[in-house]
DNA sequence: TAGGCCATCTGGTCCT
DNA sequence: AGGACCAGATGGCCTA
């Protein structure tokens, strides 16, 4: 697939555009209170209840109650409730939006040539846990040939899964060692020939360097 | 054409 | 009550 930007305008498609008939549940939902229990509703018999042409209360029996009528309670709730829709659907398109914007700056600073295709949600996810997983390692040389010790022994084996701990959630998904379809760094550039990772001159990420060394 | 990825909508749940 | 978060459903786009 060919990605698309994630700053490119994205179109709205509205349920209406998508969908040339109300759902079922919606109408059930506003017609359900003011109508009495008749199978399969239709929007002119909700209509109909809203202009006091179903059976029910004559108006004037409405009005005796006191207050606004019910149809117009049924109205304006319907409308309260589809217009909270909306704006939740605001909201999570939003919260989506900054969560694609913090992928994407993740991306920025992951080392792949800028060129290259673009990563897709969960290699970016694996890519990055590796990533800092072999950074982690490098340190950890760099200490110990600074302090003159025996650089460890950097078996996957030993080291468990990148995160340090068991093989958990993180572990199920890219174990370096285990996980022969999981984004360790080489591995998931194996995977997709367009991506490669090294320290070159295309490659301004801080930390390459030292990552393709480790590699 | 099937499968992968994605954006969006939606209803439910939890929290403030 | 309203917002945040989540997961399922749906449909569009793209590639092998």
């Amino acid at each position: 697939m060919a990605p698309h930007p994630l700053g490119s305008p994205t179109v709205q498609v509205t349920r209406e555009m998508k969908q040339p008939f109300p759902r079922a549940s919606d109408h059930q939902v506003t017609c359900a209170v003011s109508a009495p229990p008749s199978p399969a509703l239709t929007p002119r018999d909700c209509a109909e209840a809203e202009a006091g042409g179903c059976r029910g209360p004559p108006r004037k029996l409405r009005a005796r109650r006191g207050g606004r009528s019910r149809p117009k309670n049924e109205l304006a709730l319907s409308k309260q409730r589809r217009s909270r829709r909306k704006k939740a659907n605001d909201r999570e398109r939003n919260r989506m939006h900054n969560l694609n914007s913090a992928l994407d700056a993740l991306r920025g600073v992951l080392p792949t040539f800028p060129d290259d295709a673009k990563l897709t949600k969960i290699e970016t996810l694996r890519f990055a846990h590796n990533y800092i997983w072999a950074l982690t390692q490098t340190l950890r040389i760099a200490d110990h040939s600074f302090y003159g010790l025996e650089p460890p022994a950097l078996s996957y084996g030993e080291l468990g899964s990148p995160d340090g701990g068991s093989a958990g959630d993180w572990g199920s998904l890219y174990s370096p060692a285990s996980q022969a379809g999981s984004l360790s760094p080489a591995a998931s550039l194996e995977e997709r020939p367009g991506l490669r990772v090294a320290a070159s001159p295309a490659c301004q990420c801080p930390g390459a360097q030292a990552f393709a060394d480790f590699l």
